[in-house]
DNA sequence: TAACAAAAGTTAGTCGCTAACATATGGGGT
DNA sequence: ACCCCATATGTTAGCGACTAACTTTTGTTA
């Protein structure tokens, strides 16, 4: 039995991940368009020139299809990569705002949108607010294994599943106010605040 | 056109607040029996004796069924009437403690198995994870109003949306603790471990 | 070019959920 | 007591997300 795994190169490939990310072009399109629950997926499918069968080949569900999650696994990077003896709020903090700046000049716009769309959509609130826990996980993960051997696994407190929920839920309120300001306010500005409030409490007038 | 508004204790009303608890129970003992995804909304309507229009009828969703958002309010006046000049984790921190004791000694068994299926369900989950966002406003709303008179409605600042929605991830954490121990481990024990490290992040060894 | 395997299509079905309409029943006014 | 109406429930038909089973098409590879 000779090596059988498709070469990366290959046309297969290559026109599977055409179809993938042209499912997902019209998808946003027509949910830009229309509205995300007034658009059908058999309507996205048949856009994209597919059956229906093959959306749900590309995507689990149509929630899936506006999901990104790959700034979740770059954060993490960033973190395990902060000192050790650096505090876990502060450490998230830095490492976000350094991943953030990495996108925000050149993926503001397409960022803005995507995350007006998810706010405005239950279903998406829901799934983007679900997913928090597994990025939740990695944080604390990622803060535990701060200084240690890549085959090391430190255990991971209440303590920092706390702080990474909590430097996320910052986040979040950050990105939402963003969207309500839609987009005059600069979200790195806003990131900061958030974490600022996380550290130090404002006491009354 | 007199007052036509039903009695409170009306055979109408009680009759009717009978079946929504009979739905109620018969779903969260199929839910237990043998999952939430594996029991529909008809089978449930038939244990009850009802259509599943009427299931409908009294909960908007399947998830709605497990759903008890009683407990929101209750913490949100208990916050109100904290002072205005303590600082608003440590008034989230004893208003939840407050409104936990009133019912963690009486529901404690219900509230684990509860809560237990809430986080092995995905579809729970994020319904839950949804519905913080709009405990976290009405928890910065409580915190904004204390000491303030009952009609005049402060500003809601970001600072306090960042905190309020750090105090949610708090106790969304010590949850997620308390049903990994399986209850071993006391709740009101764990929601102050976790405010405590959203307060005073632990450094290194 | 023949043969294999991955990708896409077809079809039929389940389940959550809604709309429209029909039926039953409690509660008030007379 | 009776009638009338509002409200709770039932029936039926249908949409849309998603799955399973099977067939067809199409790169790839020997």
């Amino acid at each position: 039995m000779t090596n059988s795994r498709p070469r990366s190169g290959g046309l297969r490939e290559r026109k599977k991940a055409e179809t993938r990310s042209r499912i997902q072009e019209h998808a946003l399109r027509l949910f830009l368009r229309q509205g995300y629950d007034a658009t059908t997926v058999q309507e996205i499918a048949s856009a994209a020139g597919v059956s229906h069968m093959t959306f749900f080949r590309h995507f689990p569900t149509k929630e899936a299809v506006v999901e990104s999650d790959d700034y979740d696994p770059l954060i993490a990077e960033l973190i395990r990569r902060r000192p050790r003896d650096e505090e876990p709020l502060i450490a998230i903090h830095r490492a976000l705002s350094q991943g953030l700046a990495a996108i925000y000049d050149t993926d503001q716009d397409v960022l803005l949108t995507r995350t007006k769309l998810v706010f405005s959509t239950p279903a998406l609130r829901a799934r983007m607010a679900d997913n928090q826990y597994a990025t939740e996980r990695l944080f604390a993960e990622s803060l535990a294994a701060r200084g240690h051997a890549a085959g090391d696994h430190p255990e991971i407190t209440l303590e920092l599943r706390v702080q990474a929920a909590a430097a996320l839920a910052a986040v979040t309120v950050a990105l939402s106010a963003w969207v309500q300001s839609d987009g005059a306010d600069q979200l790195p500005t806003l990131v900061d605040r958030a974490f600022h409030a996380l550290r130090r409490p404002p006491s009354g007038p």
